[in-house]
RNA sequence: GGGCGAAUAGCUCAGUGGUAGAGCACCUGCCUUACACGCAGGGGGUCACAGGUUCGAGCCCUGUUUCGCCCA
């Protein structure tokens, strides 16, 4: 027998290793079925997994978990990132706090600790992907510097090189100075910053006077080499053509003409410095203007900034600006809110600077991956996210993928030292092709990181090999991640896999969004803020975890981490841990093996009308659940499965069974006797208590195993562990069938009954609430039905009706003239309900609750009314509305005027 | 500057044109032999604002306001 409380704790491991014992994760390759797969998005190799990892994988676990259950032969591709600069900062941090540097161990021990990083925590976000329940093929497991899949990135990086789509050259990159190396536009982030504007006059050559450019960054007009105006600025033409004197440093610099100068801005005449802006450097290519770097790579003054040199910037900002203005060249300083560039690592701010890097010509890749998104061969779900990445991919620049690190992918270029060739080769070259020298160093860099995790759809399954892999589950079938990362991976993954491999790398791309904490701000380090998902397992247990992301998710929307959510999740697993028990308990001699072929015809001739109707309500929510499934709304999913199981199997269906099970219990211990219709005989009650007890075993079976299949994929481990208590085929639940469809079992006529019964049941409940009877306490009710239908329902089930409205005394018959007086009323579609009261009752009370009643329904009456006398109402709905709303007014209008009834009789009018 | 999202009960959020919902919180009564991690009942909403389309709008269109995010 159970536990009376659910506790994940005793069950959860156990089951995940009998998971893997049995081999269920591991994807098969079987041309018999189909395929159907998903690449994980690795999580870095930096530490330990979050709450985003928790959500995200739970959301691909579903949906694995689910497609396998489906018959489909599934692959769910488990792996880490080497996650280059964020492992090396940590790295070094580690080193640091043991007195050690990179410097000091050179590169190949430096490396080696790197390794022993990755080993350590590469193995602890395993063991946490398998504490939440996760069903990876960890038999393949891959890692992004793994041989395999770094002979796919020299691959692509030499047929990329080979085709021109790879080049090396000086031109201006985003430079972290704390981070020490290049990064890619999109590893920028802009924010909004207070800072100056200062004005800077620069003296004319000819002693004519100055010209007064406006700047956010005084420092860096040490390295200007032109001051720029508008063509059409009337206020500066005369000044087109002339030079000035760079203040300071005493150099000449043309004043040229400048389509792209904001004559808005500042003074509309702008100080031009090629080397550490983007848009100078443009303009620096188009008037063929010297580069002069002053800055360099730890955010220091460079020799070129003579006096200046050895500075910090923002040292050398200080500096320069009091020398100006001792000079009497600075104009004047106002207030200015611009955006400033920030490392996405470090927050460190960006330094634009020209460099010798490698990147990617994108142009012609971008085309592709806009065409398979526009055509919708590749699906975003939300649809909104298309445009977001359309647009990206629209405006693309081309992709700096050389970092200044020592952890990655290195570059597969040699440089001859002699004839200074480049040579770029798959494996190392001996000797330069060109001059036959010996004398050949690698480029000391790496590739950033989202170089080789563009690849990771296919290097995971052995592309460049032709491997089974390839064949059988590429392309995947849904890419599960957020939103963050569309720009970084999404895209960069669609245009390399159309390159490589001619096909679309996924169908389908799930996105969601951010865990957020219950302020609505984003779990991070610094905050403080965060929750460990592991926490929350040891608390919760995993399923609770997964349950309280899934069905607080809504597709593409962040979703905010509350306690009293958790809280919530748990209650319901505990709900249906004491739901089953209830249902063990009870299942005592029943086999659902023996139920078969005749058997089974005549057992389902036995149905009542209240197992019919849980059947239906069952049957409709495999249907919406799997339609859920298949939309990907995992989270209503969930919440369906929640209100079914909560509200109408344990509410409902249990309560109403219980009395079949007491009654044939004590059938069978007085062999007779039936305590609620006494006017059977002894022994035929007996037999027929025991059928029917059979018959609600059933049922009661039927629809929890089958539940316990649809939520399996939401709760594995409690699912699992209720499922192997009961009676069952097979081995596991994880391996056992998704619920089909049975449309036979639909019963809308059980479902129309049952909801009159539950309204007069609730209406019964309401009234004994109103006047005060106690829960406890039993009362008397009188119901009287319009028709003999209604009547011969309520008679077949008065043992209900007593039992869950605690009646005493049930009174049942058809409407008659004459009310009860003394008692107070309440009306459910053919039915009225009185609750008889020994004292008096408080006329005035009940008679301003059934007038506020009668408002209500005479509210709905003059809409209603409204609706079905406008004749385009009637001419344009579709007729089935038209129905339902005069069904509708019928329903009201009689309730309306029973109500009415009731109140002419209580005042006497 | 451009784009996207959000705005619905005290809080957090569902709700893709046809009767405004859930969980939590709140109030009342209950340890009823599955569950107090529970049961029953209840109160609580001008669906941000202004127009429009429609027989009918929380939902579609236009504009406005506030908040958030992305891009430049």
């Amino acid at each position: 027998m159970l536990p009376p409380a659910y506790n994940p704790k005793e069950v959860e491991d156990k089951w995940y290793r009998f998971w893997l014992e049995k081999n269920y994760f591991r994807a098969e390759i079987d041309p018999a079925r189909r395929p159907f797969s998903i690449v994980i998005p690795p999580p870095n190799v930096t530490g330990a997994l979050h709450m985003g990892h928790a959500l995200d994988n739970t959301l691909q676990d579903i949906i694995i978990r689910w497609r396998r259950m489906q018959g489909y032969a599934t692959l769910w591709m488990p792996g880490t990132d080497h996650a280059g600069i964020a492992t090396q900062v940590k790295v070094e941090e580690s080193l640091r706090e043991q007195g050690l540097s990179k410097e000091e161990l050179g590169r190949e021990g430096f490396l080696e600790k790197v390794w022993d990083w990755k080993a350590r925590y590469g193995g602890q976000i395993r063991r946490q992907l398998e504490k939440l329940g996760a069903s990876c093929d960890w038999s393949r497991e891959r890692f992004t510097l793994d041989e395999g899949l770094s002979a796919a990135v020299r691959e692509v990086f030499v047929r990329l090189y080979e085709k021109g789509l790879i080049y090396r050259g000086k031109y201006i990159i985003n430079w972290c100075p704390d981070c020490h190396t290049a990064i890619s536009d999109i590893e920028v982030e802009h924010e909004e910053e207070d800072g100056h504007l200062w004005y800077l006059r620069y003296p004319l050559a000819d002693g004519s006077g100055f010209i007064t450019v406006a700047t956010t960054r005084p420092e860096t007009m040490l390295g200007d080499t032109a001051v720029a105006v508008h063509p059409e600025d009337e206020r500066y033409r005369a000044l087109i053509g002339r030079t000035a004197i760079l203040p300071l440093v005493g150099r000449r610099i043309p004043i040229i003409a400048e389509a792209a100068v904001d004559r808005e801005f500042g003074t509309g005449a702008v100080k031009v410095t090629p080397a550490h802006d983007p848009n100078d450097f443009e303009m620096g290519l188009r008037h063929n203007l010297e580069q002069v770097v002053v800055i360099d790579d730890r955010g220091r003054m460079t020799a070129q900034a003579g006096a200046y040199q050895g500075l910090d910037r923002y040292a050398a900002r200080r500096q320069v600006l009091a020398d100006l203005k001792a000079q009497g060249l600075l104009e004047r300083e106002e207030p200015h809110r611009h955006s400033v560039g920030h490392c996405y690592r470090c927050a460190t701010t960006i330094e634009p600077m020209v460099s010798e890097q490698w990147f990617v010509k994108m142009k012609p890749l971008a085309e592709p991956a806009l065409r398979v998104v526009r055509e919708g061969q590749i699906k975003l779900i939300p649809e909104r996210f298309t445009k977001v990445y359309l647009n990206w991919l629209e405006n693309i620049r081309d992709w700096c993928i050389s970092r200044q690190l020592w952890w990655g992918h290195r570059i597969p270029a040699w440089y001859c030292q002699d004839c200074g060739a480049t040579i770029v080769r798959r494996q190392e070259p001996r000797i330069c092709p060109h001059c036959g020298s010996a004398h050949l160093e690698q480029d000391p860099d790496v590739l950033d990181t989202w170089f080789s995790s563009a690849l990771w759809p296919f290097s995971t399954m052995g592309w460049p090999k032709e491997t089974p892999e390839m064949k059988c589950f590429f392309p995947t079938s849904v890419l599960v991640t957020g939103y963050d990362i569309i720009f970084f991976w999404v895209a960069r993954m669609i245009f390399t896999s159309l390159e490589f491999t001619g096909q679309i790398p996924f169908h389908y791309v799930l996105i969601h969004g951010l865990v957020r904490d219950a302020q609505g701000r984003k779990m991070s380090k610094s905050l403080g803020n965060g929750i460990d998902p592991l926490d929350v397992v040891r608390d919760f247990g995993a399923d609770t975890l997964r349950f309280m992301l899934v069905t607080g998710n809504t597709p593409g929307n962040d979703l905010r981490f509350y306690w009293e959510r958790v809280e919530g999740s748990r209650n319901f697993a505990n709900k249906l841990w004491n739901a089953s028990r209830f249902v063990l308990m009870n299942l005592e001699g029943f086999d659902p093996a023996a139920v078969t072929g005749g058997e089974k015809a005549a057992l389902f001739a036995r149905l009542t009308r209240i197992d019919r109707w849980i059947l239906s309500r069952y049957q409709s929510t495999v249907k919406k659940v799997t339609e859920l499934l298949e939309d990907f709304d995992l989270g209503e999913a969930g919440r369906t499965l929640y209100d079914f199981i909560w509200s109408e199997l344990c509410d409902w269906y249990i309560e109403l069974v219980k009395p079949r099970f007491y009654r044939s219990a004590a059938a069978a211990a007085t062999n007779g006797g039936d305590d609620e219709s006494g006017d059977l005989n002894p022994a035929p009650a007996a037999a027929l208590a025991a059928a029917d007890r059979q018959v609600a075993q059933f049922v009661l079976w039927t629809v929890l195993e089958g539940t316990l299949r649809l939520l399996h994929p939401f709760m594995p481990f409690i699912t699992e562990e209720i499922w192997q208590h009961l009676p069952y085929q097979g081995e596991s639940i994880m391996a056992a069938p998704w619920p089909a469809w049975e449309e036979e079992l639909i019963d809308a006529g059980a479902e129309k009954d049952v909801g009159l019964l539950m309204e007069v049941i609730r209406g019964l409940r309401n009234l004994r609430a109103e006047v005060g009877v106690p829960t406890g306490k039993k009362a008397d009710v009188v119901l009287w039905a319009d028709d003999d239908r209604i009547l011969d329902l309520l008679r077949e089930h008065e043992t209900f009706i007593r039992r869950l409205g605690a009646v005493d005394q049930l009174t049942l018959d058809l409407v008659q003239e004459t009310k009860p007086e003394r008692a107070v009323a309440a009306m459910a579609p053919g039915v009225e309900i009185y609750l008889p009261l020994a004292g008096l009752i408080d006329l005035e009370k009940e008679v301003s609750r059934l007038t506020k009643e009668l408002e209500t329904a005479e509210k709905d009456l003059v809409a209603l009314r409204a609706r079905l006398n406008n004749p385009g109402f009637l001419q344009k709905a579709p007729p089935q509305v038209v129905e339902k709303e005069k069904e509708r007014l019928g329903v009201l209008q009689e309730k309306a005027e029973k109500i009415r009834a009731r109140l002419r009789r209580l005042t006497g009018k």
